[in-house]
DNA sequence: GTTAGCACTCTGCGTACGTGAGTGCTAACA
DNA sequence: TGTTAGCACTCACGTACGCAGAGTGCTAAC
């Protein structure tokens, strides 16, 4: 559709405008650039790509600006030719965000957070990352630890490794044999079932076939449900809101503080990132958000799986006037190292 | 020092500087407030309030400002009254809070979120709240639960009924039973030392006392130099950023980006919040504040405990403009608030 | 198809000027 | 002696104007 020296101009325009943030006038192109070309010539085509609805005029005499489409298309060729030679990072930053990396992950959490620092850092932009909570986990025994004469601990231990507890309430005088034997048995009863099934209804039966007392059961359902909701829970790490009062773009306050509600209201945070599906890097431009409050913004998307289960999704969001081609080349690193952290979680 | 109509005049201009964010003009008190003065007597005292320090003006023929030394008397003055008669809080703003701390609660993270969040929306500034981990929990007794061939869990369980646990490695083949009697016999030896005692070396010694596995002692003491550095972390919680940019001194770019960038290193936060002393409620003008970033803004603070043992502080922090008495009355209510849901957390 | 030339448009910036709010000072008044 | 009216003065702010610079669209020539 767009021939060769089209494509050319608009890509060089696409370029120095994400870099300056100022509209691009014909003569800075045929200045900076050398392309054999005048600037009455590059006007023309401009005028053309104007046409096409690949450029925008601010106002008359004011260089002009790429258009939503014009990004897309970059993006999208961008992404094509990437597949063959993916990164782009210079040495120097894969060893700061090694380093970065190797600061203090004492826990998923600090992965997480570390994430979240990095992408902003790196990208001079907003970034989001959304970890899941592994929901899938199967239920493999559960234990009680005494604590008093009347409170326990209650343990439970999944399939995957990892373990909850909750506080409940027992029966004054219990035994610590009594009490393994009622774990016991409620083991064998509930094991290899996802945690989420193990509601109030499937705990009464299964409580019933081993004891009768009601205060018991009623505190057991409530850690148990708590420990539940604790690990359907996502949970949402955000970066570098500063990094944004850096882009040309925010230093209109009302746009900050409008971007700024949103990023402060979780659920919609939470919300905007389970949008995007779950192919890899998504990247989306202006409008084409279905978020009002960003739909002059770009996000730039990927999830990261384990095992084929989605375990989250990063983001990074900012202006419209992104740095794609390196957006995505610290998010396609990221991923591969989030991908092999997670697998080897130290 | 002051006479009664200097005070008066002050406390107005204090108040409707507060209010407006313009400076206040003689006229304007004049007309605004019935004090049977002409805007020529008012501007007199006015001249002399300035000589004594609590005034400023930002150029001639403007009107005034309070300085520092304004608010520190006027807060004082107000703290002083307030002793008798604390909070001011309207019947709306009360059940307005006690509705929002209903929303959800389910664990200590999820009342300090909601603490951070009230604050800011309540007062119109950022809200910080810093949570101290009860680093001085006595060790009650440990368990292993078995995971798999060569890994366990490690439980340790505290004397204030709390948990906490981490993945081990265990020499292949051990029993349930001779674990069992190793953690029963390490718990004997540990019982009643604070969590920060055991460290590798005591650990080291104990447990050679019954074990000779040096792979199993290598992942105990990482897994307990974890929990203790979990447990001994500071935490913080932010509210608000949002909230700033509605107030007029930070309609300048400039100013937002430096204040959400110390906002963003936490490290710098807890320190700010581990500042305070702790002796209740504390205020801290503009430049009283020893932090170089917030030198002008003014800072409101209230450490909260529970059983005399400090938990945590709460803080708003905001231009030097800022609604003291509203805020105070809010951050008065929340602390007792706080401890009483502290004490009784369900 | 490309380019030089030219008239035109729009923004940004500096200057000038009037207005309004506020002050300080002085002199008169109670 | 404290209070007040009056007045000249100052400063920020908004509006208007002119000018330079950047950019465009169009036309005619190469």
């Amino acid at each position: 559709m767009l021939n060769d020296r089209k494509r050319k101009i608009l890509q060089i325009i696409i370029e120095d405008y994400i870099e300056t943030a100022e509209p691009v006038g014909s003569r800075t192109i045929a200045r900076k650039h050398n392309l054999g070309l005048s600037p009455a010539t590059i006007r023309n085509e401009m005028s053309d790509l104007e046409l096409l609805g690949y450029l925008e005029q601010p106002h008359t005499s004011a260089g002009r600006v790429p258009s939503a489409q014009a990004y897309r298309l970059y993006v999208d060729s961008m992404v094509d030719s990437m597949k063959e030679e993916p990164g782009v990072l210079t040495e120097n930053d894969r060893a700061l965000i090694n380093s970065w990396y190797k600061e203090r992950i004492r826990n998923m959490d600090d992965i997480f957070k570390s994430t979240a620092k990095i992408l902003s850092r790196m990208t001079q932009n907003v970034s989001l990352v959304l970890a899941n909570k592994k929901s899938t986990a199967r239920f493999k025994y559960l234990k009680f630890l005494p604590l008093s004469d009347t409170q326990a601990i209650m343990c439970i231990v999944t399939d995957d490794g990892a373990m909850d507890n909750g506080l409940i309430d027992i029966p004054a005088g219990m035994s610590s044999a009594e009490m393994d034997y009622l774990s016991g048995k409620m083991s064998n009863l509930l094991e290899g079932r996802r945690l989420t099934e193990i509601t109030g209804d499937l705990l009464q039966e299964v409580y019933s076939a081993v004891s009768e007392d009601e205060v018991m059961l009623a505190s057991l359902k409530k850690a148990i449900s708590n420990i539940v909701a604790k690990n359907s829970e996502q949970k949402v790490f955000l970066g570098g809101a500063k990094q944004l009062l850096n882009q040309p773009e925010f230093q209109d306050v009302g746009r900050v503080k409008n971007l700024l509600g949103i990023l402060e209201e979780e659920k919609v945070v939470k919300d905007i990132l389970n949008a995007g599906d779950d192919s890899g890097l998504k990247v989306t431009i202006g409008s084409e958000n279905k978020f009002t409050g960003i739909k002059d913004c770009s996000m730039v998307q990927a999830t990261y799986r384990l095992n084929g289960q989605i375990v989250g999704t990063m983001a990074v969001l900012g202006p419209t006037r992104m740095e794609y081609r390196k957006v995505i080349a610290v998010m396609n690193y990221l991923h591969k190292y989030l991908e092999t952290i997670l697998k080897d979680p130290k």
